[in-house]
DNA sequence: ACAAATTGGTTGTTGCTGCAACCATCGTGC
DNA sequence: GCACGATGGTTGCAGCAACAACCAATTTGT
């Protein structure tokens, strides 16, 4: 029998295993961080910082839930949570009475404020901080092409920049 | 009121934009393939490997636990639910009578044999083949050393090699 | 030798995510 | 202008993970 898909060689190999790796301790290591420092959630975070920085902090339920690589379920179970916490408000859309929008309120806004900084201070510890220059743009390069495969049309938005 | 943690530069906000797209969408990815090709999780493949590289196919749960960087509980119900498919079975350790050790069953090495071609071809297709050598060496360095920083003593061990 | 502390695992509860079913509104074709 | 499909969103249910509480066996201290 022949092996149609060829093992890795060693490259190969140490490339996958340190990037397994990293897939399975930063995104914890984000989590515990914010949840820790701020009660919120990575995707909470991403939510938030989503609407802070969409005209009028309001964002369509079906716009966000794409921006943020969610489910629809998804999304309006997160929004549900966030709208008891005072968080977020459901605002109904004027143009077209199916579709809701998510507001940000102002105590979310300034949850997300208060967040933010503590956030950007782990990422550059434990990521900026840990590599170079070169490294970086290396990087940015990486993981665009490997990104560029899974979602090639690029509807992934991540986050917003943090500032 | 100063700014104690600089906000992100151009360049550093671009590496870390494209590595958060690069966690939201590749372990998704990765499960999609396994879920529906093998009926597995990503934990469990893990899992199986794991055992499978080890001496007589045979772990301690703490052991496994840790090299899988899993918490105790989550790692008994995986067995548990593993060992209800007949792809594993516990057996109590000879030597300390409180500790359990997992062991792969012959179907779960079946199975386990059965999915890791295609695993590896995905992976193939989605991370190697979207970069050049160069850039796999770079990948490596980058990812160890964020790793680094997030698991000093280098307890979470990563799959085995799958081969 | 025995009490206390530590280690190794399991079980129960709670919270979050995915999927499927569902309802309401909008657009299209006739 | 009305039936039908498509779109936007919510709700209910099932499965998995985190945390805490718990039990059993072992080690430590005296």
């Amino acid at each position: 029998m022949t092996r149609l898909v060829p093992r890795l060689d060693a490259e190969e190999s140490a490339a996958w295993l340190s990037l397994v790796s990293l897939l399975e301790l930063l995104p914890s290591a984000l989590d515990s961080q914010l949840q820790r420092d701020s009660g919120l959630t990575h995707y909470e975070f991403a939510v938030l910082s989503n609407l802070r920085f969409s005209p009028d902090q309001t964002q369509r339920m079906s716009a966000l839930a794409t921006a943020t690589n969610a489910t629809l379920p998804r999304l309006s179970h997160v929004i549900t949570r966030l709208e008891n916490r005072g968080l977020v408000e459901r605002v109904p859309c004027p143009e077209d009475r199916r579709a809701t929008n998510a507001r940000l309120t102002d105590a979310g806004r300034r949850d997300l404020v208060r967040a933010t900084p503590g956030h950007i201070e782990f990422v550059r510890r434990t990521v900026i901080d840990s590599l170079d220059r070169e490294q970086l743009d290396q990087l940015t390069a990486i993981a665009s092409a490997i990104t560029r495969k899974l979602d090639p049309e690029g509807k992934f938005a991540a986050l917003p920049d943090p500032q």
